[in-house]
DNA sequence: AGCACGCCGACT
DNA sequence: GTCGGCGTGCTC
């Protein structure tokens, strides 16, 4: 056995950047695995949960500073070697510390310093002296008579679950029992889930049996596959042949998805058809369900492991094949601490487990389209729909010639009315919830501002509420105007609220449903309106982007995009890239089979290429054109961008942290700094933001500057009245 | 981050 | 006279 070493490079959940040094355990000569989890003194009186990293003979820190290990956790590391390693490389690239990126990959459970097996189910059973009672012993006690009757019949033991018929107050009487050493408590561990057979494949064409053989061709080494399959043309299909195929050989296999696209159908669709049980990760989880997915995958019980961003951190022992669906999707990105790309990690850690990985979408982002035409990534097309036969028609509505009311045109009512009299149903997107997004006074012009934000209010007729869609405030819709005392406050602008009434007063008789988060926020909702409309209980679908997401709406013929501006000319550089993304994936829901479908485009730039693609349908000709601009700005994926963020509620301070870091900052060759600007919305939940943006051709250069930058900048004075982050491979520059 | 130390204002 | 405001410093 390997002698202990001297000292413990520990990693500690703090937001300091390195790590720090610890004496061993002193009765423990049984060297520590890096991965393992210890108890370590902290600060003055704090315990805290800390990560082994490695172990070594010398430390820079003189000895008498040292402290020592108080208390190892694990028997085995609960980070395998080469997650951990995945996860150092992480804290490097994206610039922030160990202890949090570690904290952040680790359950709650295991970062809070419990145990690394799960809590088996608790039984009780009777004791010999239990059993030797005398039932009339307890004729004055009827709950502990029950309870020791249903103790009595029963074998080996009574689970919680049966017991709460019992009577409400079980626990306190069977604590009473225990204390008496008539019952006695024990563990059963928690039975394996049981899966029905898996179901065969259902007809696949050519393109979906080529993708899952090149796919499958290349199992047992790193390969990153650019799946890109326009909307219902069976993508999901190649991700099972493929898995199916993984699953044989006895490997595991991580599946991402997109925090909205983690449906249960969704998952009974991976069970059913693969016939595996199914690990699933997400935000909803309680911390110990979330542990038992994770400890199954760890300990190689699950084969299969379904979840969104976090999962990418899933250990996984025997790694087979990674699939990101919805690649392009944003929630990917972790937008607050430790601010990762999930996405581009699973790339990582595919290239690192020698793992292939499928990258999906019917809309890729510009990313990942360059990295396949570029031949780093294998493109694999599928562009057909099984079973439909056309494409939906795409026509644009120029609203320089037509006229709105309530939002709409002529032409996109008297198609609405249509499929009224069709009886096929419509989806009208509109991308903004709420009635209306101003509240305006016509004495005055006084519109409702928010007191905390850059911002308006949204008018909530429902609720009878003006708030703020940015930092969530809420307020009592003013009876009069606060600035002139009049009474002609007017909505002005539409949300989907507006659009819904409006809908309603032109087709009296049509079947309203509408999807936003205001109107599915109760349990159940969504599904209860999906069902409705997939009965054929709807006639008219308004809703925002939740409409884009997953749904399949197979009587839907029309789909009417009734704002397509917002975000043409925004100064932000992927606006055009994710409304082109999001109008292709609402129109992707129109028409299926035998009743093809209309897709209609109000807009007042019928001009734009970005709409001269959407009717061709074509993506490619898209890319090319905002591949164009990219490389011409200097922007991704022809340049690398790192965001210095700064925040604080005192105005100035966050323009002045970043001029001192601007001034700290010793331009290197090719790394361009930016001046310090206010974000574009300047103050947001009662806090001042700003930005510094960075920009390299390179990325080592790049990298190499922030490594010291980043150091450097905690140490700043102006750093310590702000919150100030480093977002690299921003997704958004506000 | 979390926690302690330290030096100035309004209260049991 | 103390309780507590948050500026400053430190964490192996």
């Amino acid at each position: 056995m390997a002698a202990e070493p001297r000292y413990y490079q520990i990693a500690v959940p703090s937001p300091l950047f390195g790590h720090f040094d610890y004496l061993p355990l002193r009765e423990n000569p049984v060297p520590l695995t890096p991965g393992t989890r210890v108890r370590v003194p902290f600060g003055r009186g704090r315990e805290v949960t800390g990560v082994v990293l490695g172990g070594s003979a010398h430390s820079a820190v003189p000895r008498h500073k040292l402290k020592r290990i108080a208390r190892v956790l694990d028997d085995s590391p609960v980070l395998p070697a080469t997650l951990l390693a995945l996860l150092r490389w992480a804290a490097d690239y994206y610039h922030h510390p160990l202890g949090e990126v570690l904290a952040t990959a680790l359950p709650a459970w295991l970062r809070e310093g419990r145990p690394a097996r799960l809590p088996g189910v608790p039984v009780w059973h009777l004791t010999d002296a239990g059993r030797a009672l005398e039932s009339s012993a307890l004729t004055r006690a009827p709950v502990q008579r029950r309870l020791w009757e249903a103790l009595v019949a029963v074998t080996d033991g009574l689970e919680a679950e049966p017991l709460g018929e019992l009577s409400t107050r079980w626990r306190e009487v069977m604590a009473i029992f225990e204390e008496r050493g008539w019952v006695a408590r024990h563990e059963r561990r928690a039975e394996s889930e049981v899966v029905p057979a898996p179901q065969p494949a259902p007809p696949l064409n050519a393109a979906q049996t080529g993708a899952i053989a090149e796919i499958t061709g290349a199992l047992d080494r790193y390969q990153c596959f650019l799946l890109h399959g326009i909307t219902g043309s069976g993508k999901t299909e190649v991700y099972l042949g493929a898995i199916e195929k993984v699953l044989a050989s006895n490997k595991q296999v991580l599946v991402l998805v997109p925090e909205i696209g983690l449906t249960p159908q969704l998952v009974e669709r991976f069970r059913r058809r693969l016939g595996v049980p199914v690990a699933v990760l997400h935000s909803g989880l309680t911390d110990t369900q979330r542990f038992a997915a994770w400890s199954g995958a760890a300990e190689d019980k699950a084969p299969l492991v379904l979840g969104t961003r976090s999962a990418v951190f899933t250990p996984m022992p025997r790694l087979g094949l990674i699939v990101v669906d919805e690649e392009h999707d944003a929630s990917y990105k972790q937008q607050e601490g430790f601010r990762y790309s999930a996405r581009d990690l699973a790339v990582l850690r595919a290239a690192r487990e020698k793992a292939p990985i499928v990258l999906g979408s019917a809309t890729p982002s510009l990313e990942s389209l360059k990295n396949a035409r570029d031949g780093s990534y294998r493109l694999l097309e599928l562009p057909e729909r099984p079973g439909a036969a056309e494409l939906p028609v795409v026509r644009l509505l120029d609203l320089r010639k037509l006229a709105l009311d309530d939002g709409l045109s002529a032409p996109l009512r008297a198609a609405v009315a249509e499929r009224l009299k069709r009886g096929e149903q419509s989806l009208l997107f509109l991308n903004r919830r709420g009635f209306a997004p101003v509240l305006m006074c016509y004495g005055c012009g006084w519109v409702a501002p928010c007191r905390r934000c850059d911002a308006r209010l949204t008018y909530h007729q429902r609720s009878s509420k003006l708030i703020c869609h940015h930092c969530g405030a809420e307020q009592l819709l003013p009876e009069k105007c606060p600035n002139c005392a009049g009474a002609e406050l007017h909505p002005i602008g539409e949300g989907t609220e507006r659009l819904e009434s409006a809908l309603a007063k032109i087709f009296p008789k049509a079947r309203l449903v509408r999807i936003d988060r205001d109107s599915t926020a109760a349990r159940g909702a969504l599904e209860g309106k999906l069902k409705a409309v997939h009965e054929g209980r709807a006639d008219i679908l308004v809703g925002t982007q939740m409409l884009t997401k997953g749904h399949d709406f197979p009587n839907v013929t029309l789909v009417g995009v009734v704002n397509a501006d917002q975000g043409l000319y925004s100064a932000e550089f992927r606006a055009a890239e994710r409304l082109f993304q999001q109008i292709l994936q609402v129109a992707g829901r129109a028409g299926r089979a035998d009743k093809p479908g209309e897709v209609l485009i109000q807009t007042w730039h019928p001009d734009h290429p970005l709409f001269a693609a959407l009717v061709r349908h074509d993506f490619n000709g898209f890319a090319d054109y905002a591949l164009a601009e990219r490389s011409e700005a200097g922007f991704p994926p022809y340049s690398h961008l790192v965001l210095l963020r700064a925040e604080s509620p005192d105005r100035g301070a966050a323009l002045g942290f970043l001029r001192a870091a601007r001034a700290k900052a010793e331009t290197p060759n090719g790394v361009q700094l930016m001046d310090p600007v206010p974000s574009p919305m300047e103050r947001r939940a009662g806090r001042w933001r700003a930005q510094l943006l960075v920009q390299s051709a390179k990325r080592a250069p790049l990298h190499e500057f922030l490594d010291g930058w980043v150091r450097a900048l905690g140490a700043l004075k102006q750093a310590r009245r702000v919150r100030w982050s480093l977002d690299v491979d921003p997704a958004d520059l506000f």
